[in-house]
DNA sequence: CGTGTAAGGAATTCTGACACG
DNA sequence: CGTGTAAGGAATTCTGACACG
């Protein structure tokens, strides 16, 4: 009884495609890449797949570098949420641990 | 203000992809086309896209295969649909021109 | 009718490198 | 630092056909 299995994350989008929604280059694309700013994942012949979210994200970062941000600091500032999403997930852990108690 | 762009309905994925996500060979994928079935954009290649709608499309199709149902049958299933949405859109037309106010 | 397969070719993507700045 | 490009190779997909049934 799950609703729909959330297309925006699944990966299956490939580089020439996300080329075209985003209208950034390929070579972009995988610089961002490799700069850990994205994370698409691989075919099994290795090709890259993305996921409408990974295509909004590209358009996010996009906008940031025209507005001359690097992507030394895009990347601090995704660090910087990725940290506070840990704290949040420890603190629902540490509150389940002590209060919860629906186990399934 | 508009909501998100319908990632169902985005013509995005390769066939190797969909016969991945539908355990469908692509042999039958493009079989259905052929009949009609399954309608996938192309790239400038020449390479088929298709949506996550028409993903589920497949795997209704697939279940429908198994319990027997000819490709001709599921062609006739979905032209039924389709007047039947025809008709509404009629209809809805003509209450607009009749009673219809607000044009923007 | 529905599906598998081998065949040859074309489009897509990959990586590593050189360039410029 | 951020991006373009040419290079060679490998993975992907395409079409039309033959096969079986």
């Amino acid at each position: 009884m799950d609703n729909e299995p959330s297309y925006k994350d699944k990966k299956v989008i490939s580089i020439g495609v996300v080329s075209e929604l985003t209208g950034l280059t390929e070579r972009k694309i995988r610089y961002y890449e490799e700069k850990n700013l994205i994370f698409p994942k691989r075919s099994k012949g290795g090709y890259r797949k993305y996921s409408f979210g990974d295509v909004e994200r590209l358009m996010d970062i996009a906008d940031q570098r025209e507005e001359g941000v690097t992507t030394k600091e895009i990347k601090q500032e995704l660090s910087k949420k990725e940290r506070k999403e840990q704290k949040q997930k420890m603190i629902r852990g540490q509150l389940n641990a002590q209060f919860g108690i629906q186990k399934k």
